[in-house]
This record gives C-alpha cells, sequence and structure tokens, in this order.
DNA sequence: GCGGCCTGTCAACACGCTGTCAACGCGCGA
DNA sequence: TCGCGCGTTGACAGCGTGTTGACAGGCCGC
C-alpha cells in the first residue's frame, strides 16, 4: 500500500469542499481540491489521484465531461460522482457512465467514507472482480446480468428487482466482510428512506432464493449470528 | 446499555423545541434542552449527552460553531442537525458534513425519531463494514480475518462468533502476558454484563478447538494455574 | 501420597436473533 | 379504475449463542 492515499475532490461550492476536504484529511488522506472542471481535470491528469470526488455541475466544465476525459486517458483513478437531488442517477444505472460509485447529494459523512473505502479496496485488488462498467458479473455457479436485471444458475435466468440488484451489488463490492445490517441499509438504500433492518432480512431471503443452489443451506450469502451477513463469491 | 438515552435539544423557537422534547421524552428518551447557541454548547460539554440535535439560525451563537465546538473537543455525542430549507442551501450543505445526520424543516416527527434511532444503533457497536487495515493477523499455523469473522487453520476456514472473536482480539492485543479471567472478562465482555469466571473457561475451550492443532495440549492458549491464561503466537 | 482447590468438559437452559410467511400500502401500467 | 408487483412490516416459530451447574480429572502444596 502507497504511504498515503490522495484523494482529489472538484466541487464549486466552497463551505461544502472545505467541509469535505476537512473530513478527508482528518480521516489521513492527502486531499487535493479544484473548484472547477478545467482545474479538475488537469489536477487530476498531472497528479493521478487515487480517488476522485467529483461534483457533475461545475463551472468550465461539467463533471460528466471531466469524467469523460479521466476515461479517454485511461487514468487509474478511481471516480466517485457526488451528484444533486435533481440529477437523479439511477443507482444502478449510474455505472455505466464509467463512474466506480455516486453518491447523492446530501449525504452523511459515513455514507461517503464507506463508499470511498469499498472503491479503494476494489482498487488494491483486495476484492477482485466487479469493474464499474461490467455488465456482467460471475460468482459460484450464477452471472449476474446488471444492465438486464436477471440472473442466470444452473441454466435458468431469472429477473431481479431493483432492491435486490441494489443489494447485491453492494454484497459483491464487498465480498468475504461481515456487513451490519445497518451497513446495509447505508448502502443499498437511499437516505430518504428508512426500512427497519428486518427489512434487509426479507431481502436477503429472496436473494438467497435466487442465488442459492440451497437456500436452507447458503454458501454465498452467510449469517453471522448477531452481527450481519458475510457474502462469498 | 445505558440506563437511559439522553438527548439535548438546541432550538431556539419555543414551540418547536417544546413538541421535539414531548415527543421525545413520551418515547422514553431523557432530554435536556437551551435556546441558544452558548447555552447549549455549555450543556453539551458539561453533560455529554448520547445525541444533540442541533439547529443552525440561533442566537448568541450559531449552528455551526457550536458544531465545531463539541467536535474540537472530541466529545463522543453524535450530532443531528435541524436546518430550515430556506437557509443558503449550499453553505447548509458544507455545516452538515461534519455531523452524523441532519434533517430538513420541516419534519415529522417519525422521520426524526428514525433518523435518531439510527444513528443510535450506529453509535454503540461501531457497526462492522468499515476495518481499516488491520483486517488479517496471522500466528503460528492460522490467519484470522477479523472483517470476515473467520479462522484459516491448516486450509480448512471456519466461522468466528462475535464472542470467540472478541476474547481472540483481547488475546493477541496481549500476547505474551497472562491474564486473570476476571481481567478478560473486563477488557472482551462489556461493562454492563456480569458472567461468571467459568464463562471465560467454556470460550478458552471453544477458541481451542478452532485454533489449536492438538486442542488437549494447546500450545497458544496456556493455561497458567491459579492465575489465568497465556497467549502465545 | 493425600487433600483441597482449580480447570476441562459436557449437557441443558434461556434468551435474543434470524428465517419465513402473510398481509398491507404504494406506485405503475393496462 | 382496477390489478399487479414490489417493498415493507408484524408475527411467530425455530435456531444459535452465551451462560451456568455439575462432575471428573489434574495440579499444587503439604
Amino acid at each position: 500500500m502507497s504511504p498515503k492515499t490522495r484523494i482529489l475532490v472538484v466541487e464549486d461550492e466552497d463551505p461544502l469542499r472545505l467541509a469535505l476536504c476537512d473530513a478527508l484529511r482528518a480521516e489521513g488522506f492527502d486531499v487535493l481540491e479544484a473548484a472547477d472542471g478545467e482545474a479538475g481535470l488537469a489536477l487530476a491528469l498531472r497528479e493521478g489521484p487515487d480517488v476522485v470526488l467529483l461534483d457533475l455541475m461545475l463551472p468550465k466544465r461539467d463533471g460528466y465531461s471531466v469524467l469523460r476525459a479521466i476515461r479517454e486517458d485511461r487514468l487509474a483513478s478511481a471516480v466517485i460522482i457526488l451528484s444533486a437531488r435533481g440529477e437523479e442517477w439511477d443507482r444502478v444505472q449510474g455505472f455505466e457512465y464509467g463512474a466506480d460509485d455516486y453518491v447523492v447529494k446530501p449525504f452523511s459523512t459515513r455514507e461517503l467514507l464507506l463508499r470511498l473505502r469499498a472503491v479503494l479496496r476494489r482498487a488494491d485488488g483486495e476484492a477482485p472482480g466487479l469493474a464499474p462498467s461490467d455488465r456482467k458479473v460471475r460468482f459460484g455457479e450464477c452471472e449476474i446480468d446488471f444492465a438486464a436485471y436477471t440472473v442466470a444458475r444452473a441454466g435458468a435466468r431469472q429477473g431481479l428487482s431493483r432492491q435486490e440488484l441494489g443489494l447485491l451489488r453492494v454484497f459483491l463490492e464487498n465480498s468475504g466482510k461481515v456487513l451490519a445490517r445497518e451497513t446495509l441499509l447505508d448502502l443499498a438504500w437511499g437516505r430518504d428512506e428508512f426500512p427497519t433492518t428486518r427489512t434487509v432480512d426479507m431481502h436477503v431471503l429472496k436473494l438467497r432464493k435466487k442465488i442459492e443452489r440451497d437456500p436452507e443451506d447458503p454458501r454465498h450469502i452467510v449469517t453471522v449470528h448477531g452481527v450481519g451477513y458475510r457474502f462469498e463469491r
């Protein structure tokens, strides 16, 4: 692991940018900042940070354009989009633009850090698989098609609901780790929804019926009593 | 968990503050209140409540300043911001990122309570999901994965329960030292729980079965007769 | 070698957590 | 407008874990 993870924050609203940078520095990251799209892109290309936090609505050059330029330059940086409520990137479809993850404003520090760490872990190769642009992902005897909202197992194909797919993506991004129900709610549900933690159980139940060979003796989504669930590919 | 969760409400509009306090007391919380920033900060620092509900527009000292002071004092309190939609949105956003959560006025009691509970659930136990770098530890022929709640020995992987993992963590942090049963209870169990010292033996037994090559002739968790246990890596 | 205290081990209990089902509400499309 | 699918919640049974008591065997001091 490199000495210090470097993060570039591209955000034009000063208070937000400053607050973000403070929070990230407090977490021990090395932080760069830019207040418009051009400066952000230039910094990204010159410094090649590990992660770019990218606002969409920017002066001079908007976030989409910056993201495209970064991707065309084959820069290794991961990109997390900060989108405002109105801009409505669908939680699943958003990944098709080439972003590694995205957070809907306004978001909590906790949520951002969770996603940031997930992205970094993937970049470190610790949790392989699931590049953001992947349409299909395989594990065990399953093949998930994110674009088609389907799962194929043993030849049979079934549909997945939006919530099921979202939860499954979070599991895939964090395979091998135990995730508390609370954490799953933060990552797979939006901020404006407050389901019970029991709701998580329900969706795990549904997912098991679709991806496990024997749902009563699950191998992929394992319960850790009193703690949460662990996903194994 | 402590006997009663304590909540501090800092809000200058009397009707709203009173309504909030009533609702919270009806839910069984222990409620403190303050009508301006200075009084709020003083109460927070003196009482160290579990949660602070903090309005941003306050007489004498605004919410941002209070929040920063609380954070600089390393107070463990969680903070939920109560912000009005009318307030300059981008500025408000910046403030909110140092907080644990925020609610936009006008909000329903239901929403506030849901967020409150979510914050509290996270606060105790520090939900799994954000384990940094100290995930895996090796000793002898074992590899412990703290994030996955597993132990691998001689190729075989087994799950560890929450208590087993906690005890093992304490052993690892104090390897080489002899630990009395009482000490282990203090370190690996909560302060609010008082199991018999025999319970420790039971868990040592379980751990030995999982990490020792020959549980009847333990090499890692060694008994020191009349004193306690010593862990050797 | 002997007695008393300490420890290893098992079985049983109680509690909280989880699996599962059924029913409700909501949004969407027919 | 109605019906359908999805997400959510409450209820309840079953299971896993933590805990304890009992008892046998081991360790230590005398």
